[in-house]
DNA sequence: CGTTGGACTAGAATATAGTTCTAGATCATG
DNA sequence: CATGATCTAGAACTATATTCTAGTCCAACG
Protein backbone atom coordinates (compact mmCIF):
# COMPACT_ATOMS: atom_id res chain seq x y z
CA UNK A 1 0.00 0.00 0.00
CA UNK A 2 2.03 3.03 -1.05
CA UNK A 3 4.02 3.75 1.66
CA UNK A 4 3.19 7.55 0.73
CA UNK A 5 5.35 10.93 0.29
CA UNK A 6 7.02 13.00 2.87
CA UNK A 7 7.42 16.06 0.87
CA UNK A 8 9.91 18.90 1.23
CA UNK A 9 9.64 20.32 4.34
CA UNK A 10 10.49 23.71 5.05
CA UNK A 11 10.19 25.66 8.39
CA UNK A 12 9.51 23.19 11.29
CA UNK A 13 5.71 22.56 10.76
CA UNK A 14 4.20 19.14 8.99
CA UNK A 15 4.99 17.36 6.33
CA UNK A 16 1.49 15.73 4.82
CA UNK A 17 0.86 12.94 2.47
CA UNK A 18 -0.17 15.06 -0.06
CA UNK A 19 -0.08 12.29 -2.60
CA UNK A 20 -2.24 10.59 -1.09
CA UNK A 21 -4.83 13.51 -0.37
CA UNK A 22 -4.71 13.77 -4.17
CA UNK A 23 -5.21 10.62 -4.94
CA UNK A 24 -8.28 10.57 -2.72
CA UNK A 25 -9.67 13.64 -4.53
CA UNK A 26 -8.72 11.91 -7.61
CA UNK A 27 -10.49 8.67 -6.92
CA UNK A 28 -13.60 10.44 -5.52
CA UNK A 29 -13.90 12.56 -8.68
CA UNK A 30 -13.71 9.71 -11.34
CA UNK A 31 -16.31 7.66 -8.71
CA UNK A 32 -19.05 10.55 -8.33
CA UNK A 33 -18.48 11.53 -12.21
CA UNK A 34 -18.85 8.03 -13.37
CA UNK A 35 -21.57 6.87 -10.57
CA UNK A 36 -22.89 10.27 -9.34
CA UNK A 37 -22.73 11.48 -5.80
CA UNK A 38 -25.48 9.29 -3.97
CA UNK A 39 -24.23 5.76 -5.77
CA UNK A 40 -20.98 6.42 -5.06
CA UNK A 41 -20.01 4.94 -1.66
CA UNK A 42 -16.84 5.47 0.69
CA UNK A 43 -16.02 1.72 -0.11
CA UNK A 44 -15.64 2.62 -4.02
CA UNK A 45 -13.28 5.83 -3.17
CA UNK A 46 -11.28 3.87 -0.68
CA UNK A 47 -10.87 1.12 -3.48
CA UNK A 48 -10.25 3.58 -6.09
CA UNK A 49 -7.79 5.58 -4.49
CA UNK A 50 -5.86 2.94 -1.76
CA UNK A 51 -6.31 4.26 0.57
CA UNK A 52 -8.14 3.34 4.03
CA UNK A 53 -10.69 4.21 5.65
CA UNK A 54 -8.70 5.74 8.11
CA UNK A 55 -6.96 8.29 5.93
CA UNK A 56 -10.28 9.32 3.83
CA UNK A 57 -11.27 10.45 7.10
CA UNK A 58 -8.06 11.87 8.32
CA UNK A 59 -8.29 14.13 5.09
CA UNK A 60 -11.61 14.84 4.62
CA UNK A 61 -14.76 15.44 6.75
CA UNK A 62 -16.37 12.95 5.15
CA UNK A 63 -18.33 12.40 1.71
CA UNK A 64 -19.90 15.88 1.50
CA UNK A 65 -16.59 17.58 2.37
CA UNK A 66 -14.70 15.78 -0.53
CA UNK A 67 -17.43 16.74 -2.95
CA UNK A 68 -17.16 20.28 -1.88
CA UNK A 69 -13.83 20.28 -2.33
CA UNK A 70 -14.50 19.11 -6.36
CA UNK A 71 -16.98 21.41 -6.87
CA UNK A 72 -15.17 24.05 -6.29
CA UNK A 73 -12.79 23.36 -8.69
CA UNK A 74 -15.71 23.21 -11.31
CA UNK A 75 -17.12 26.00 -10.48
CA UNK A 76 -14.28 27.73 -11.19
CA UNK A 77 -13.87 25.64 -14.67
CA UNK A 78 -16.89 27.00 -15.66
CA UNK A 79 -16.72 30.65 -14.55
CA UNK A 80 -13.76 30.55 -16.68
CA UNK A 81 -15.29 29.74 -19.21
CA UNK A 82 -18.61 32.14 -19.05
CA UNK A 83 -15.81 35.29 -18.95
CA UNK A 84 -16.50 37.64 -21.75
CA UNK A 85 -14.00 39.31 -24.04
CA UNK A 86 -15.06 42.65 -23.62
CA UNK A 87 -17.76 44.28 -20.96
CA UNK A 88 -20.57 45.44 -23.12
CA UNK A 89 -23.50 44.27 -21.72
CA UNK A 90 -24.21 41.99 -25.31
CA UNK A 91 -20.89 40.47 -24.49
CA UNK A 92 -21.62 39.84 -20.86
CA UNK A 93 -24.68 38.20 -21.56
CA UNK A 94 -24.02 36.00 -24.33
CA UNK A 95 -20.80 34.60 -22.81
CA UNK A 96 -22.93 34.12 -19.51
CA UNK A 97 -25.09 31.58 -21.23
CA UNK A 98 -22.90 30.56 -24.03
CA UNK A 99 -20.11 30.22 -21.50
CA UNK A 100 -22.14 27.96 -19.87
CA UNK A 101 -23.32 25.90 -22.30
CA UNK A 102 -19.77 25.25 -23.85
CA UNK A 103 -18.58 24.35 -20.39
CA UNK A 104 -21.59 21.83 -20.04
CA UNK A 105 -20.62 20.30 -23.75
CA UNK A 106 -17.40 19.94 -23.17
CA UNK A 107 -17.37 18.11 -19.09
CA UNK A 108 -21.41 16.87 -19.08
CA UNK A 109 -20.27 14.68 -16.29
CA UNK A 110 -19.00 17.33 -14.28
CA UNK A 111 -22.27 19.38 -15.24
CA UNK A 112 -24.41 16.51 -13.90
CA UNK A 113 -22.50 16.40 -10.07
CA UNK A 114 -22.52 20.05 -10.36
CA UNK A 115 -26.13 19.64 -10.87
CA UNK A 116 -27.00 16.48 -8.48
CA UNK A 117 -25.31 18.24 -5.84
CA UNK A 118 -27.09 22.08 -6.50
CA UNK A 119 -29.80 20.07 -5.67
CA UNK A 120 -28.96 18.10 -3.19
CA UNK A 121 -27.68 21.38 -1.48
CA UNK A 122 -31.58 22.21 -1.11
CA UNK A 123 -32.47 19.90 1.68
CA UNK A 124 -28.91 18.38 2.75
CA UNK A 125 -27.29 20.54 5.68
CA UNK A 126 -23.97 19.70 4.73
CA UNK A 127 -24.11 21.22 0.94
CA UNK A 128 -26.06 24.38 2.52
CA UNK A 129 -23.13 27.15 1.60
CA UNK A 130 -22.91 26.07 -1.79
CA UNK A 131 -26.14 26.95 -3.05
CA UNK A 132 -25.47 30.48 -2.78
CA UNK A 133 -22.17 30.46 -4.61
CA UNK A 134 -23.06 27.93 -7.22
CA UNK A 135 -25.25 28.67 -10.75
CA UNK A 136 -27.39 30.80 -9.20
CA UNK A 137 -26.34 33.90 -6.33
CA UNK A 138 -23.06 35.05 -8.28
CA UNK A 139 -23.39 38.33 -6.47
CA UNK A 140 -21.73 40.11 -8.97
CA UNK A 141 -23.39 39.66 -11.53
CA UNK A 142 -26.28 40.79 -10.27
CA UNK A 143 -24.73 44.11 -9.40
CA UNK A 144 -23.08 44.17 -12.80
CA UNK A 145 -27.06 43.62 -14.20
CA UNK A 146 -28.18 46.71 -12.10
CA UNK A 147 -25.71 48.68 -13.62
CA UNK A 148 -26.47 47.71 -17.18
CA UNK A 149 -29.85 48.81 -16.24
CA UNK A 150 -29.17 52.09 -15.60
CA UNK A 151 -27.33 52.32 -18.59
CA UNK A 152 -30.24 50.93 -20.39
CA UNK A 153 -28.76 48.42 -22.25
CA UNK A 154 -31.00 45.94 -20.85
CA UNK A 155 -34.63 45.78 -19.86
CA UNK A 156 -35.23 46.71 -15.96
CA UNK A 157 -36.34 42.91 -14.80
CA UNK A 158 -36.19 41.71 -11.08
CA UNK A 159 -32.54 40.11 -10.93
CA UNK A 160 -34.36 36.77 -10.36
CA UNK A 161 -36.35 36.96 -13.66
CA UNK A 162 -33.56 38.37 -15.80
CA UNK A 163 -31.25 35.31 -14.39
CA UNK A 164 -33.64 32.81 -15.25
CA UNK A 165 -33.61 34.35 -18.96
CA UNK A 166 -30.23 34.32 -19.38
CA UNK A 167 -29.08 31.02 -17.95
CA UNK A 168 -32.37 28.96 -17.25
CA UNK A 169 -32.28 28.12 -21.31
CA UNK A 170 -28.60 27.17 -21.10
CA UNK A 171 -28.88 24.92 -17.90
CA UNK A 172 -32.22 23.43 -19.06
CA UNK A 173 -30.21 22.66 -22.49
CA UNK A 174 -27.31 20.70 -20.74
CA UNK A 175 -29.87 19.11 -18.71
CA UNK A 176 -31.32 17.42 -21.76
CA UNK A 177 -27.32 17.30 -23.91
CA UNK A 178 -26.17 15.50 -21.07
CA UNK A 179 -28.84 13.11 -20.34
CA UNK A 180 -28.34 12.10 -24.58
CA UNK A 181 -32.24 13.93 -25.32
CA UNK A 182 -30.57 16.22 -27.39
CA UNK A 183 -30.22 16.29 -30.57
CA UNK A 184 -28.57 19.32 -32.30
CA UNK A 185 -24.81 20.33 -32.87
CA UNK A 186 -23.17 21.42 -30.27
CA UNK A 187 -21.84 25.15 -31.06
CA UNK A 188 -25.23 25.69 -33.25
CA UNK A 189 -27.12 25.06 -30.04
CA UNK A 190 -24.62 27.06 -28.30
CA UNK A 191 -25.29 30.36 -30.69
CA UNK A 192 -28.95 29.86 -30.31
CA UNK A 193 -29.29 29.99 -26.85
CA UNK A 194 -26.44 32.96 -26.35
CA UNK A 195 -28.71 35.00 -29.08
CA UNK A 196 -31.90 34.05 -27.35
CA UNK A 197 -30.54 35.11 -23.95
CA UNK A 198 -29.58 38.55 -25.38
CA UNK A 199 -32.54 39.00 -27.20
CA UNK A 200 -34.62 38.44 -23.82
CA UNK A 201 -33.24 40.83 -21.91
CA UNK A 202 -31.70 43.90 -23.96
CA UNK A 203 -33.20 47.17 -23.87
CA UNK B 1 -53.97 0.90 15.12
CA UNK B 2 -57.03 1.33 13.12
CA UNK B 3 -58.21 -1.92 12.69
CA UNK B 4 -58.27 -1.14 8.94
CA UNK B 5 -61.23 -1.33 6.82
CA UNK B 6 -62.47 -3.71 4.59
CA UNK B 7 -64.27 -2.11 2.03
CA UNK B 8 -67.16 -2.78 0.03
CA UNK B 9 -66.40 -5.78 -2.11
CA UNK B 10 -68.51 -6.75 -5.35
CA UNK B 11 -67.32 -9.99 -6.87
CA UNK B 12 -66.05 -12.85 -5.00
CA UNK B 13 -61.89 -10.89 -4.58
CA UNK B 14 -60.51 -9.13 -2.34
CA UNK B 15 -60.83 -6.14 0.12
CA UNK B 16 -57.88 -3.97 0.84
CA UNK B 17 -56.94 -2.02 3.24
CA UNK B 18 -57.30 0.91 1.19
CA UNK B 19 -57.61 3.23 4.04
CA UNK B 20 -54.01 1.65 5.53
CA UNK B 21 -52.43 2.58 2.22
CA UNK B 22 -53.91 5.94 1.62
CA UNK B 23 -52.37 6.92 4.81
CA UNK B 24 -49.19 6.04 3.77
CA UNK B 25 -49.24 7.74 0.96
CA UNK B 26 -50.61 10.77 2.76
CA UNK B 27 -47.64 10.07 5.12
CA UNK B 28 -45.19 10.01 2.68
CA UNK B 29 -45.97 12.73 0.91
CA UNK B 30 -45.81 15.14 4.13
CA UNK B 31 -42.16 13.85 4.98
CA UNK B 32 -41.17 14.18 1.41
CA UNK B 33 -42.41 17.62 0.96
CA UNK B 34 -40.87 18.78 4.40
CA UNK B 35 -37.76 16.73 4.30
CA UNK B 36 -37.41 16.12 1.04
CA UNK B 37 -36.76 12.78 -0.30
CA UNK B 38 -33.20 11.72 0.83
CA UNK B 39 -33.63 12.49 3.80
CA UNK B 40 -36.97 10.82 4.72
CA UNK B 41 -36.45 7.44 6.16
CA UNK B 42 -38.58 4.57 6.11
CA UNK B 43 -39.24 5.45 9.83
CA UNK B 44 -40.42 8.92 9.58
CA UNK B 45 -43.07 7.33 7.31
CA UNK B 46 -43.84 4.43 9.43
CA UNK B 47 -44.65 6.82 12.40
CA UNK B 48 -46.37 9.99 10.74
CA UNK B 49 -48.38 7.14 9.41
CA UNK B 50 -48.81 4.75 12.15
CA UNK B 51 -48.33 1.70 10.10
CA UNK B 52 -45.76 -0.92 10.69
CA UNK B 53 -42.53 -1.98 8.24
CA UNK B 54 -44.34 -5.04 7.52
CA UNK B 55 -47.60 -2.51 6.00
CA UNK B 56 -45.62 -0.37 4.15
CA UNK B 57 -43.90 -2.83 2.35
CA UNK B 58 -46.91 -4.84 1.93
CA UNK B 59 -48.14 -2.52 -0.31
CA UNK B 60 -45.71 -0.51 -1.99
CA UNK B 61 -42.14 -1.85 -3.34
CA UNK B 62 -40.58 0.60 -1.18
CA UNK B 63 -39.10 4.07 -0.90
CA UNK B 64 -38.69 4.91 -4.34
CA UNK B 65 -42.17 3.45 -5.16
CA UNK B 66 -43.59 5.65 -2.99
CA UNK B 67 -42.20 8.40 -4.18
CA UNK B 68 -43.34 7.40 -7.87
CA UNK B 69 -46.61 6.91 -6.98
CA UNK B 70 -46.64 10.61 -5.62
CA UNK B 71 -44.89 12.22 -8.16
CA UNK B 72 -47.16 11.19 -10.66
CA UNK B 73 -50.23 12.86 -9.11
CA UNK B 74 -48.06 15.78 -9.16
CA UNK B 75 -47.05 15.72 -12.71
CA UNK B 76 -50.82 15.39 -13.74
CA UNK B 77 -51.45 18.10 -11.29
CA UNK B 78 -49.03 20.74 -12.97
CA UNK B 79 -50.12 19.45 -16.49
CA UNK B 80 -53.69 20.29 -15.94
CA UNK B 81 -52.09 24.08 -15.00
CA UNK B 82 -50.63 24.18 -18.40
CA UNK B 83 -53.10 23.45 -20.59
CA UNK B 84 -54.12 26.64 -23.17
CA UNK B 85 -57.58 27.91 -22.97
CA UNK B 86 -57.45 27.77 -27.29
CA UNK B 87 -54.62 26.05 -29.12
CA UNK B 88 -52.93 29.22 -31.06
CA UNK B 89 -48.92 28.71 -30.70
CA UNK B 90 -49.15 31.59 -28.78
CA UNK B 91 -51.58 30.42 -26.00
CA UNK B 92 -49.89 26.73 -26.34
CA UNK B 93 -46.30 28.31 -25.22
CA UNK B 94 -47.60 30.83 -23.16
CA UNK B 95 -49.41 28.92 -21.12
CA UNK B 96 -46.48 25.81 -20.96
CA UNK B 97 -44.19 28.90 -19.66
CA UNK B 98 -46.85 30.35 -17.59
CA UNK B 99 -48.66 27.22 -16.24
CA UNK B 100 -45.65 25.75 -14.72
CA UNK B 101 -44.72 28.74 -12.51
CA UNK B 102 -48.30 29.14 -11.58
CA UNK B 103 -48.16 25.43 -10.56
CA UNK B 104 -44.82 25.43 -8.92
CA UNK B 105 -45.45 29.11 -7.23
CA UNK B 106 -48.43 27.95 -5.92
CA UNK B 107 -47.04 24.06 -4.47
CA UNK B 108 -43.12 25.18 -4.23
CA UNK B 109 -42.63 21.75 -2.10
CA UNK B 110 -44.17 19.71 -4.85
CA UNK B 111 -41.69 21.41 -7.41
CA UNK B 112 -39.15 20.57 -5.19
CA UNK B 113 -39.84 17.51 -4.74
CA UNK B 114 -40.27 16.95 -8.36
CA UNK B 115 -36.77 18.36 -8.87
CA UNK B 116 -35.44 16.05 -6.36
CA UNK B 117 -36.34 13.34 -7.65
CA UNK B 118 -35.60 14.20 -11.51
CA UNK B 119 -32.18 15.08 -10.92
CA UNK B 120 -31.97 11.47 -9.03
CA UNK B 121 -33.71 9.52 -11.40
CA UNK B 122 -30.24 10.54 -13.56
CA UNK B 123 -28.24 7.86 -11.98
CA UNK B 124 -31.10 6.36 -9.49
CA UNK B 125 -32.47 3.02 -11.77
CA UNK B 126 -35.32 3.15 -9.55
CA UNK B 127 -36.42 6.33 -11.43
CA UNK B 128 -35.36 5.47 -14.63
CA UNK B 129 -38.53 5.51 -15.95
CA UNK B 130 -39.94 8.99 -14.80
CA UNK B 131 -36.80 10.70 -16.55
CA UNK B 132 -38.94 11.20 -19.70
CA UNK B 133 -42.08 11.51 -18.26
CA UNK B 134 -40.94 14.73 -15.94
CA UNK B 135 -40.72 18.04 -16.93
CA UNK B 136 -38.60 17.13 -20.39
CA UNK B 137 -39.87 14.70 -22.64
CA UNK B 138 -43.98 15.33 -23.12
CA UNK B 139 -43.52 13.57 -26.32
CA UNK B 140 -46.98 15.30 -27.25
CA UNK B 141 -45.20 18.61 -26.70
CA UNK B 142 -42.55 18.15 -28.76
CA UNK B 143 -45.13 17.10 -31.94
CA UNK B 144 -47.07 20.36 -31.41
CA UNK B 145 -43.95 22.67 -31.59
CA UNK B 146 -43.57 20.81 -35.11
CA UNK B 147 -46.72 21.32 -36.11
CA UNK B 148 -46.33 25.04 -35.36
CA UNK B 149 -43.08 25.25 -37.16
CA UNK B 150 -44.37 23.80 -40.31
CA UNK B 151 -47.31 26.73 -39.68
CA UNK B 152 -44.60 29.26 -39.50
CA UNK B 153 -46.22 30.64 -36.20
CA UNK B 154 -42.70 29.55 -34.59
CA UNK B 155 -38.86 29.60 -35.48
CA UNK B 156 -37.52 26.39 -36.66
CA UNK B 157 -35.37 25.09 -33.83
CA UNK B 158 -34.16 21.96 -32.77
CA UNK B 159 -37.41 20.90 -30.20
CA UNK B 160 -34.40 20.30 -27.81
CA UNK B 161 -33.36 24.28 -28.23
CA UNK B 162 -37.39 25.23 -28.20
CA UNK B 163 -38.33 23.56 -25.20
CA UNK B 164 -35.21 25.01 -23.13
CA UNK B 165 -36.39 28.50 -24.13
CA UNK B 166 -39.77 27.96 -23.14
CA UNK B 167 -39.49 25.90 -20.16
CA UNK B 168 -36.23 27.17 -19.16
CA UNK B 169 -36.50 30.18 -17.60
CA UNK B 170 -39.25 29.09 -15.99
CA UNK B 171 -37.95 26.28 -14.56
CA UNK B 172 -34.89 28.19 -13.23
CA UNK B 173 -37.36 30.84 -11.76
CA UNK B 174 -38.62 28.47 -9.23
CA UNK B 175 -35.82 26.85 -8.37
CA UNK B 176 -34.80 30.32 -7.65
CA UNK B 177 -38.28 31.30 -5.98
CA UNK B 178 -38.88 27.88 -4.01
CA UNK B 179 -35.41 28.33 -2.44
CA UNK B 180 -36.10 31.56 -1.20
CA UNK B 181 -34.06 33.55 -3.52
CA UNK B 182 -36.67 35.61 -5.90
CA UNK B 183 -38.43 38.79 -4.68
CA UNK B 184 -41.02 39.55 -7.47
CA UNK B 185 -44.37 39.43 -6.99
CA UNK B 186 -45.71 36.02 -8.57
CA UNK B 187 -48.03 37.59 -10.67
CA UNK B 188 -45.45 39.31 -12.30
CA UNK B 189 -42.95 37.05 -12.63
CA UNK B 190 -45.21 34.47 -14.24
CA UNK B 191 -46.23 37.27 -17.11
CA UNK B 192 -42.61 38.28 -17.61
CA UNK B 193 -41.78 34.44 -18.34
CA UNK B 194 -44.70 33.71 -20.30
CA UNK B 195 -44.17 36.47 -22.34
CA UNK B 196 -40.45 36.09 -22.79
CA UNK B 197 -41.03 32.45 -23.86
CA UNK B 198 -43.29 33.70 -27.05
CA UNK B 199 -41.15 36.09 -27.87
CA UNK B 200 -37.93 33.47 -27.86
CA UNK B 201 -39.74 31.13 -30.11
CA UNK B 202 -42.32 33.42 -31.78
CA UNK B 203 -41.52 33.57 -36.19
C1' DC C 1 -70.53 -22.63 13.46
C1' DG C 2 -65.85 -24.11 12.23
C1' DT C 3 -62.43 -24.22 8.91
C1' DT C 4 -59.68 -22.27 5.52
C1' DG C 5 -57.08 -19.16 2.63
C1' DG C 6 -55.83 -14.81 1.29
C1' DA C 7 -55.05 -10.04 2.84
C1' DC C 8 -52.87 -7.52 6.11
C1' DT C 9 -49.93 -6.45 10.43
C1' DA C 10 -45.96 -7.09 13.43
C1' DG C 11 -41.56 -6.40 14.35
C1' DA C 12 -37.22 -8.94 14.51
C1' DA C 13 -33.38 -10.02 11.48
C1' DT C 14 -30.34 -8.82 7.76
C1' DA C 15 -27.53 -6.07 4.67
C1' DT C 16 -25.30 -2.09 3.35
C1' DA C 17 -23.23 2.38 4.02
C1' DG C 18 -21.31 6.33 6.46
C1' DT C 19 -18.69 7.53 10.31
C1' DT C 20 -15.93 7.03 14.55
C1' DC C 21 -12.35 5.02 17.25
C1' DT C 22 -8.23 2.87 18.96
C1' DA C 23 -3.84 1.24 17.86
C1' DG C 24 0.07 1.51 15.51
C1' DA C 25 3.60 3.11 11.92
C1' DT C 26 6.56 6.76 10.09
C1' DC C 27 9.69 10.34 10.22
C1' DA C 28 11.66 15.20 10.94
C1' DT C 29 13.62 17.24 14.79
C1' DG C 30 15.98 18.20 19.20
C1' DC D 1 17.54 7.72 19.73
C1' DA D 2 13.45 9.65 22.07
C1' DT D 3 9.50 12.41 20.92
C1' DG D 4 5.42 14.01 19.08
C1' DA D 5 2.85 15.21 15.13
C1' DT D 6 1.10 13.03 11.02
C1' DC D 7 -0.75 9.56 8.73
C1' DT D 8 -2.43 4.53 8.07
C1' DA D 9 -5.08 0.44 9.44
C1' DG D 10 -9.10 -1.65 9.84
C1' DA D 11 -12.34 -3.02 13.36
C1' DA D 12 -16.41 -1.27 15.67
C1' DC D 13 -20.48 1.47 15.74
C1' DT D 14 -24.64 3.57 13.86
C1' DA D 15 -28.29 4.43 10.88
C1' DT D 16 -31.22 2.95 7.14
C1' DA D 17 -33.47 0.29 3.70
C1' DT D 18 -35.26 -4.05 2.97
C1' DT D 19 -36.48 -8.98 3.81
C1' DC D 20 -38.43 -12.63 6.52
C1' DT D 21 -41.14 -15.39 9.57
C1' DA D 22 -45.13 -15.35 12.36
C1' DG D 23 -48.83 -14.34 13.20
C1' DT D 24 -54.07 -11.90 13.06
C1' DC D 25 -58.30 -10.95 10.86
C1' DC D 26 -62.15 -11.79 8.16
C1' DA D 27 -65.23 -13.31 4.37
C1' DA D 28 -66.78 -17.29 2.18
C1' DC D 29 -67.73 -21.96 2.08
C1' DG D 30 -69.03 -26.42 3.95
Amino acid sequence: MARATAKKVKSRKRLTGDERRESILEAALGCFLEKGYIATTINDIREASGATTGSIYHFFDGKGALALALLEDAVAGWSGEAKAASDTAEAVVKASAGGLVSWGLKNPELFRFMDEIRTLAVTAPEFAGIADTLAEGQGSAATAYTRFVKARKVKDLPWAVAHSMILGPAYNYLRLATTGRARVAAKRAQELIADAAWASVKA
